[in-house]
DNA sequence: CCATGTGAAAGCGTTCACAGCG
DNA sequence: CGCTGTGAACGCTTTCACATGG
């Protein structure tokens, strides 16, 4: 029983990775999984899964395991993935460029609709599948393509003031790729990575080869 | 009193951050923090602060706070990043290519020393500062250049292979970039980044503009 | 007097263990 | 009989609150 509780945090981040596992059981026209296996594949604890799973409701059948298809629809449903998702990119460096053309994202749904760059000689090229725009006329164009999602890959010294203006033009939810902290209102959702901190963070269990469980996810 | 006990994995997720707000103030020439302003701009608890760095031993001043460049040092040392690191760069792709130029990783310590790709026609080109080899070579390669780190960048279908390869050939730390969970021996570290994943997370929040704390770090 | 360092409390997240159902 | 769903136990993290010391 018990559908529809609260989602912890904790299992908000777990979701996708199981939609991923279900995604390459369908590929290999498996139609049900076990928490056992799914738990094997996603690297996590079964009980974990089957926690993680109930909160979204009982979708299981006892005896049997999870009906793959089914699950697919029900944990999308709940991340909101049922229709695309506009995205916009701020930055058309390197890390723009190939977050421009990232396979993953137009596979799991997000648009990639817009870019922006202040530099003058990027302006009107081509990043993927849409052209680089001035950032002064960002939050026009934010607004025209209706944005919900935008994602920083400018130098730490502008990452702020980006996320300032983004956040006035209507944008929801930042994905941060500079290398310095944004600080937003509450009602905003921002995830902050770094590629830098990820290596530092190996660096430490790397320097301590005994210390405790050397895994961590995303 | 209490140096030196054992460091809790969040705690150790979190140091990079303080070091790169200790960074930003070191070049401000600030030469004391507090833990509330560091907190502050690490976008975390000011309790949290003083408790992570009480694991590294009493290097606060009371009444006057911590003094950045000292601070900074301690860090260093706990993170493992008194010296250089060597890193290869496994799919010379876009991500991979944005990774091997990425400014971050040579300012922190990390040295991309080797890259790899299996298509032949990008073999020999440039990554970066390093040239791609063939992945044929890789075993022989990360013994030569004595490779700590691996990042890879490969499409899903071949990253456990990848994986596998580089364990074997002495590789204690890898950063996983391809969407797919790859398993590794409890002695090998890992970190799953997944870029699909993160805008997935982001659109749960969006989707539920009402439920609380929509902010996360990396 | 101000900010650290830290016990203690509160809150989360994970894992166990097993009842319950198909 | 096998696997889900879940209370309860456990361990880890965060936060509070204040004694301590420069």
């Amino acid at each position: 029983m018990a559908s529809a509780r609260r989602i912890p945090e904790a299992t908000v981040a777990r979701l996708p990775l199981y939609l991923r596992v279900l995604g390459e059981a369908a590929t290999e026209r498996t139609t049900t999984l076990s928490s056992d296996v799914l738990a094997a594949r996603a690297g996590v604890n079964a009980a974990q899964v089957r926690k993680d799973l109930s909160f979204l409701g009982s979708y299981g059948t006892r005896g049997v395991g999870y009906d793959v298809d089914y699950l697919v629809r029900q944990i999308n449903r709940q991340l909101g993935l049922d229709d695309d998702r506009r995205v916009a990119i701020v930055g058309a460096g390197n890390l723009g460029q190939a977050l421009a053309s990232y396979a993953g994202f137009p596979e799991r749904g997000f648009q990639v609709v817009a870019a922006f760059d202040a530099d003058p000689a990027k302006i009107g090229s081509r990043l993927g599948s849409t052209v680089v725009s001035a950032v002064t006329d960002m939050p026009r164009i934010l607004r025209e393509k209706d944005v919900e999602i935008a994602i920083i890959t400018t130098p730490a010294s502008v990452a702020q003031g980006v996320a300032n203006a983004l956040i006035k033009a209507g944008v929801g939810s930042i994905l941060n790729f500079a290398p310095t902290t944004v600080i937003v209102p509450s009602q905003v959702a921002v995830r902050q990575v770094d590629l830098g901190i990820e290596l530092q963070i190996l660096s430490f269990y790397h320097h301590h080869i005994d210390t405790t469980a050397a895994t961590a996810g995303s």
